[in-house]
DNA sequence: AAAGCGGGGTG
DNA sequence: CACCCAGCTTT
């Protein structure tokens, strides 16, 4: 039995019962691709289900407020995905009269859909004969064959992408595609694959010359920064705060945070009453200033480690843009936001 | 070609 | 601690 054959086999087997698999439209299709890019299928889940309640076809996905959708993706990350989904719906229902685009070509012009989510929707929606190249397929083709070519350069992205459409099943592409993603995710695992009970335990190359734990083959990236964060958390007497949102491009674009001051280093409470620029913000008749966590929180992202500290700033009132307390909630927050407003519940 | 973008899980 | 996850966009 040939190579797609038998991951066919496998598929029908043993592949899990998810809530995408029971439709074929491209919107549910797309919804949950765009949704488990770079996602594992536990964290995406409720996501997925909460999008496909809130937003039940791409109208009204399309007519939400991208503030909502945002707010509905609060704690996925990548929150350009949330962004772009928005844009593409809006462009879907305005541009295309709500018809999705019916081919690999059409499909990758709307944001955020690149080479892989397009393969995956034209494959399972519409038997286009085109492979899909994620995580899973590297990781399986790389092991099958014994190919060493670092899976995140030019020429690997180009080989691996070349070897999966040799080896597609043209007559049935879209479980094709699904079956060597499910089989890399159950079987051919990251850590520690089950090659006991593999079906390729006879033909795989890397089991045979014992290069499992070294294949497949990654650049490794650039180094982890850190960053020094100081929230200016204010309270007036009316139990109101000001968040700020944040702009332009870098981490957690369009949402939400208390006012920010990053700092070289990490601000010394004595130190505070030197830096003009936290004097500044703070601004006038300030009545205390008290440190909330003496240790910096160290959020950790892929690429950056945020060490922060929360500033509470009392003042009698706030001019202007004051949020009443019990608004919070409604405002899209990164996680470590998310954490704060959570262990400190504004009721003092 | 390389950098930037989240948060959570695993060993 | 390092590595990974149904990748994409921008520079």
């Amino acid at each position: 039995m040939d190579f797609a054959k038998t991951l066919i086999f496998w598929y029908l087997k043993n592949k899990r019962e998810l809530p995408w698999r029971q439709k074929k439209d491209p919107y549910h299709i797309w919804l949950s691709e765009i949704i488990l890019q770079q996602t594992r299928i536990e964290q995406g889940l409720p996501y997925y289900l909460k999008f496909i309640n809130a937003y039940p076809n791409v109208f009204e996905l399309a007519s939400a407020p991208l503030e909502h959708v945002l707010k509905n993706w609060q704690g996925l990350g990548y929150y350009s995905r949330a962004r772009n989904l928005h844009t593409a719906a809006k462009y879907i229902v305005e541009e295309l009269d709500g018809v999705f685009p019916l081919n690999y070509k059409g499909l990758k012009e709307l944001k955020g859909v690149g080479d892989y989510t397009a393969s995956a929707i034209a494959s399972i929606c519409y038997h286009e004969p085109v492979a899909v190249v994620d995580g899973n397929v590297y990781r399986v083709l790389a092991r099958y064959f014994k190919i060493d070519t670092p899976i995140n350069s030019t020429a690997g992205i180009r080989e691996f992408k070349a070897l999966a459409r040799e080896l597609l099943d043209r007559e049935n592409p879209g479980d094709h595609n699904q079956s060597i993603m499910e089989f890399g995710a159950i079987q051919c695992k990251p850590q520690q694959p089950l090659c006991d009970t593999c079906p390729f335990s006879g033909s795989c190359l890397a089991l045979k010359t014992g290069k499992i734990k070294d294949l497949p083959v990654k650049l490794k990236k650039a180094k982890v920064k850190k960053r020094y964060f100081n929230y200016l958390v204010f309270l007036s007497e009316e139990n109101k705060t000001i968040l700020e949102q944040r702009e332009g491009r870098g981490i957690w674009e369009g949402l939400f945070q208390f006012p920010l001051l990053e700092t070289k280093d990490l601000l010394k409470p004595e130190e505070i009453f030197n830096d003009s620029r936290f004097l500044e913000m703070a601004g006038k008749e300030v009545r205390e200033i008290t440190l909330f966590n003496e240790s910096p929180v160290i959020h950790k992202l892929s690429h950056q480690h945020l060490y922060t500290r929360f500033w509470l700033i009392e003042k009698k009132e706030l001019d202007g843009e004051g949020i009443p307390a019990q608004q919070l909630k409604e405002y899209p927050v990164p996680v470590l936001i998310a954490n704060f407003l959570k262990e400190y519940d504004f009721t003092y």
